[in-house]
DNA sequence: TCAAACCTTAACGTTTACGTTAAGGTTATA
DNA sequence: TATAACCTTAACGTAAACGTTAAGGTTTGA
């Protein structure tokens, strides 16, 4: 296994080693592996995790605060398939299950409005390049 | 012509006060007509210049200089459309249209590489849905 | 072995995007 | 015509999301 310092993980993310931390400080980003010594070790997979919570920022322009709920609920369902909410009785682990349903929905009825209202943009940005299109062909004959 | 004052604006878009004025204050927003007494006074096109400024914000997750930029592009266009670069030589205007072809062609490209990754998180939520759903399933067997 | 190049925590600084008074002019209605 | 309910500008306040020192421990190559 490779491990990467927080060095290296800045310059492949992009962002800066104090963005990196700061994330991990208020809980965002899980905190990796150290050294004696105390240095951060990441793994591959810590940057998979990374660069996902970059991308869910840029794109859905989330706060930092919705962004951690948003990435909580992969990581809710992640616990109940690897078995962790055994240890609940059936009832319990159903109302979890039906929570994170229910958050699930939310999610996914957000995300199709916003994807909707892209769309719609997009469609604006082609007929404009195409009036624009248009009246240099007009100029240049 | 029906004509609104802010605090009317402010009930139908859901912004404060203070947020119309500052977006007008920095050019996000048009000047609109004012009475006698300085009474801003808006039309139902200025609600709808706003109702579109508030989608690209929260759907581009954009900070409001890109927001500026990015609707600005439109506004020039109409420009060139009402003949207002008509008094320019056909060189000029020619650079111009190629200018705004150009950055048409980069917001299309950002929107395209969103809409993507967009499309990508529906998927995700979609399929992490299909789990818990059969989950739930398991469950209440 | 020792200096350079990393790393750490801690604390204060900065920008963005407004919110919140303050002080006063304008307009509708009783 | 007066008073409440608007409106105005101006200025200071604030939360979020980091940036930037500061002060010092750790690791690595000559």
């Amino acid at each position: 296994m490779e491990w990467m310092k927080i060095d290296q993980v800045a310059k492949r993310s992009g962002l800066t080693k104090r963005t990196i931390r700061f994330y991990e400080e208020i809980g965002l980003l899980p905190a990796p592996k150290r050294t004696e010594g105390g240095v951060r070790l990441y793994s591959e997979d810590d940057m998979e995790e990374l660069e996902k919570v970059m991308q869910a920022k840029e794109v859905l322009g989330f706060s930092l605060q919705e962004l951690q709920s948003f990435m909580e609920i992969g990581k809710q369902l992640e616990l109940n398939k690897e078995g962790y909410l055994l240890s609940l009785d059936s009832k319990e682990r159903l109302e979890k299950l039906l929570d994170i349903e229910a958050q699930l929905t939310v999610q996914h009825q957000l995300i199709t409005k916003k994807l909707e209202t892209i769309q719609s943009f997009k469609k604006d940005l082609e007929m404009m390049k195409e009036r624009a299109a248009h009246a240099i062909k007009q100029l240049q004959k």
